[in-house]
DNA sequence: AATTTCGGTTAGTTAAAACTAACAAATATT
DNA sequence: AATATTTGTTAGTTTTAACTAACCGAAATT
């Protein structure tokens, strides 16, 4: 079973999460998401038979190893994305924005090429800021 | 009622077939889109209902000018992230195919600035190919 | 101690968008 | 003329992924 792409999603907020604060629960996805409860009840459930997460007694969520793999994917094609976009003169929240809704689309050839793009443009005139 | 994703898809197919032969018909969308008959049948029926195409005596599809607003906004965005991705140095294939998973969900802002960007790159050493 | 709030789950629904199977009408082939 | 192919539709199913309503248990408040 493959992860699809709001599984994806979910796995990223946690990984997000971590970052911030130990003892990520199911409530702060719902609130970064913006998602109902059940609606990310049963994601997390999924995501849990699917061996992507582990929900401990305290219901904390932590990624397994599989799990973490995709989240950083995801997480890093995030940030290149956004980061492509702010060079090219897109405020920061519309970047964001936009590389949430096609981090998950764009093909690694697409997504290498625009790795190697942003460090072209680190030392260019061409960036638009 | 709003054009969905799919909706955008069938739309600019039309407006390509047209270009390239007149009286365009279903099968034509089916062997473009590459998705089943009656998937296509049925999604051009919502399209007919919604008033975006009409199809006449001939089972010719044609675009109403509602219709044909939305499959050009959608093509020129289309070839505007596909000459983006190109330009990027990705495969004129792969850059096609990847501006069409993206073409729908993608800000106005970043659009045009995408648009913008294009043209900066056209008389500029930083083109990849 | 009683009640409210919070976090989470279960059950059932909805929507978008694809699919197969089966069929009907028109066109083309033999 | 009989048959086969092409084109299109209808009916019913599936998948992904959201939703509301209703409930339960634990924690916090009054």
């Amino acid at each position: 079973m493959a992860v699809f792409k709001s599984g994806e999603d979910y796995l990223e907020a946690i990984l997000r999460l971590q970052e911030k604060k130990d003892g990520v629960h199911a409530i702060d996805v719902v609130n970064l998401l913006g998602f109902s409860k059940p609606s990310v009840s049963i994601a997390l459930k999924k995501l849990k038979d699917e061996g992507y997460i582990t929900i401990d007694d305290n219901s904390h969520l932590n990624l397994t190893a599989e799990g973490l793999k995709i989240a950083e994917a995801i997480y890093e094609r995030h940030k290149t994305i956004t980061e492509l976009f702010v060079n090219m003169g897109i405020s920061a929240d519309v970047a964001e924005d936009d590389a949430c809704k096609i981090e998950h689309d764009i093909s690694l050839e697409t997504f290498n090429a625009i790795k190697k793009y942003n460090d072209i443009l680190k030392n260019s005139p061409h960036k638009a800021n």
